[in-house]
DNA sequence: CACCCTCGAGTTCC
DNA sequence: CTCGAGGGTG
């Protein structure tokens, strides 16, 4: 049933069926800890109810989610009342939806009064009220319905970052007699992940997200329980205090903070101008995911508080504030099946086909699903609805099943016995987590290979993608990545296939016959060895200096290479005694392919300079004017070393536009962080007067600078 | 033998 | 980007 033949209904049905469904994953949501529906979803269908209601007021009923905030209020704990309701706020999706919100209430304040605004992260976790007598915390509660919440005061003293006497310090600021904080505890990502890892070191089940986590350790009849799960709490708000206290929801941060409260400092910012808090909420698109806690927005509020009180409530919301919130990134939908495939090197990795979901921007229908024993670990079968996330990076992956929705006609997902291409029977390495298709001539394997050799991975042979090698295996002009050398022979046939021009197959043809003279180590990462890439192969060319000279090497020469071990040099070896494989060498020596190092076309280039001599560099993000392979090349024609992930060693980070976490670990490991300028500076700055030329190797002309 | 670091391999969508 | 595994080091 599609959302549209929903929307053709009666409305009163329509709105019957939305209080229904919204009171229900309530319920799963703040009482069992168990939704069923992301929380993407639940704010669709409680948009829909909503404009419903707006657009027929008759339709609103007393039991509609709309006129009460959820409850939380759990049996087992007392029953105490909030100083002050807890509201909730009301959401923007975008820009324009600030401005209107700016516009509403303009209407309410004197003609041009000028108003500062703070922005404060959205935290998703668990709102707590903290009462402070005399500086003793003397009440903690949960949110329970706004009104009143659950004492869960034992509970919260367990959590280190929340006071339990204010001073902290004996010389620190005294609180008034009576001070009533309102803060979000949660589980910080690093601390989740941690937290998972003992579950299921103690053979336990992963929790699915970290708030659910929170609030079933805030919720613990005993409170040692809770005190050895690592909540954290951030304060954001004074509810009520007799005695002196900001007026400025700026201050008043910096007041909390002051008194011992752990309060955010990485997001909060203030501005007297909207269209700079319009920039700045939408500069956090692409970084909240880089935060140590789980954000599924911004706050955006008047900084004056006296202005926001005066602004009043609108339904249950306050007027003087609005919930800025991120495109969501994980939604629940289907797995309708579970597909297999077969890499170059055998490896069988399974996907999901989802039912079509969107996430963040875009829709996805295909997730990965790792390998078997991921599935088997969370339990996925085939007809679960499931959590898909799409988080920092771009790839959508499986979070988990729903266990609560399933009907019972769900499918177990098995690992294949048999290869889905070639049906050999499947081989499962001792104490790898793969399975393999065994068959070097497995006919997957065999065009996932010729990919890969002309991919820019490989022999970079332009105008040749996965679509046109599958073509030409199909039409039996190839069989081997050897072929591939032997089309400019068969230019007819090609003209002939659909889709194939004059240009096209003349372009084609060129960047063919230019492939045969790639640099040696490009030629051995083509050819696909087990564990020989560009890094491997480069050392193995600059040691061998042939593909013979390599094929010849004993398994313990390629050993006394740093950097290559006894699994590689095995690999090699057994690689090049495959007759399949000594074939395929044959044949491109035949077609003219350049099976050494040096000649033409491969200049042994010196360094422009040695000043990144002994440095190591991590690009992350995009620079404003370079590549990254430019970023790459000018730091290694200077003597640096560019790897992938951020460590000790590591001397620079280098970061751009949205940066990824790389950033955070960066910033985490106190290593220093360029940008392209920096960049620039430190290759420049240190090669300016005097030392720009060339160390000894009087062969190789010193480049000039490469931009 | 237990770490840490680096490399390779596979992956999604537009 | 993330994960798993190889290689090197203390």
């Amino acid at each position: 049933m599609s959302a549209e033949e929903q929307n053709v209904r009666p409305p009163a049905e329509r709105a019957a069926e939305l209080r229904e469904a919204l009171n229900y994953h309530i319920y799963r949501y703040n009482v069992l800890n168990a939704p069923v529906i992301s929380d993407a979803e639940y704010d669709r269908l409680y948009h829909e109810l909503k404009q419903l209601e707006a657009e027929h007021p008759e339709l609103i009923s007393p039991d509609s989610p709309t006129q009460r905030v959820g409850s939380d209020l759990t049996e087992g704990f007392a029953t105490v009342d909030h100083p002050a309701p807890i509201l909730s706020l009301s959401n923007a999706f975008d820009a324009e939806n600030v401005r209107e919100w700016r516009k509403r209430i303009g209407r309410l304040l004197p003609e041009d009064a000028a108003l500062r605004y703070t922005v404060e992260p959205k935290f998703d976790g668990l709102t707590v009220v903290l009462t402070y007598t005399d500086g003793l915390l003397t009440l903690g509660a949960t949110r329970g319905n706004g009104e009143q919440g659950d004492d869960v005061t034992a509970n919260v003293r367990t959590v280190r970052s929340i006071p339990r006497r204010i001073p902290v310090a004996p010389d620190g600021p005294k609180p008034p007699h009576t001070l009533v904080v309102r803060g979000e505890v949660m589980i910080l990502k690093d601390d989740f992940e941690k937290l998972n890892q003992q579950q299921e070191e103690a053979g336990l089940a992963r929790y699915v997200n970290a708030r659910n986590a929170a609030s079933g350790a805030l919720r613990q009849i005993d409170p040692r329980v809770t005190a050895s799960r690592p909540l954290t709490c951030y304060a954001y708000a004074i509810v009520q205090a007799d005695g002196p206290v900001p007026t400025s929801q700026w201050e008043a941060l910096e007041y909390l903070r002051g008194l011992g409260f752990l309060v955010d400092a990485e997001v909060a910012a203030r501005f007297d101008d909207l269209e700079a808090v319009v920039a700045y909420v939408e500069s956090w698109h692409d970084r909240y995911y880089d935060l140590p806690f789980e954000a599924d927005g911004l706050v955006i509020k008047i900084d004056d508080l006296r202005v926001a009180a005066d602004l009043g409530v609108v339904g249950k919301d306050p007027r003087g504030a609005i919930a800025y919130k991120f495109p969501a990134e994980e939604a629940t939908t289907t797995l309708l099946d579970v597909e297999v495939n077969v890499g170059r090197t055998g490896v069988l990795t399974p996907t999901a086909k989802l039912e079509p979901v969107f996430i963040a921007g875009v829709t996805v229908s295909n997730a990965t699903l790792h390998n078997y024993d991921d599935i088997a670990r969370k339990d996925i079968r085939i007809g679960d609805r499931v959590i898909v996330k799409r988080s920092g990076g771009v790839i959508p992956y499986v979070v988990g099943p729903v266990v609560e929705a399933r009907t019972g006609d769900e499918r177990p997902i098995a690992p294949p016995t048999h290869c889905p291409a070639s049906g050999d029977p499947m081989v499962r390495l001792e104490g790898e987590v793969a399975y393999y298709c065994p068959n070097p001539a497995c006919p997957e394997r065999v065009f996932r290979n010729i990919e890969y050799f002309v991919s820019r991975a490989g022999l970079d042979i332009e105008g040749l993608g996965a679509k046109i090698v599958a073509l030409l295996l199909e039409k039996g002009f190839i069989r081997d990545e050897a072929d591939v050398f032997t089309l400019g022979a068969r230019k007819d046939d090609l003209l002939a296939l659909e889709g194939f021009g004059e240009k096209k197959v003349d372009n084609l043809l060129r960047a063919i016959e230019a492939a045969k003279t790639r640099p040696l180590p490009r030629l051995l990462g083509a050819l696909g060895i087990r564990g020989v890439g560009g890094v491997v192969a480069g050392l193995l060319a600059d040691a061998f200096g042939s593909v013979d000279g390599l094929a010849q090497a004993s398994a313990e020469a390629m050993a006394t290479i740093p950097g290559i071990g006894p699994e590689i040099a095995r690999a090699v070896v057994e690689w090049f005694s495959a007759p399949r494989n000594q074939q395929l060498i044959e044949k491109l020596r035949a077609a003219g392919v350049r099976l050494e190092a040096g000649g033409r076309g491969e200049p042994v280039v010196g360094p422009a300079s040695a000043v990144l001599e002994g440095l190591t560099f991590v690009l992350t993000g995009a620079l404003p004017n370079m590549t990254r392979d430019e970023a790459t090349a000018l730091i290694e024609a200077h003597g640096g070393r560019v790897t992938g992930s951020v460590s000790s060693k590591t001397s620079y980070v280098v970061a751009g536009e949205s940066p990824g976490s790389k950033l955070a670990k960066a910033e985490q490991l106190g290593v220093p962080v360029l940008g392209e300028d920096g960049l620039r500076a430190l290759v420049a700055g240190a090669s300016a007067p005097g030392d720009a030329a060339a160390p000894d190797d009087g062969g190789a002309p010193a480049q000039p600078a490469l931009l």
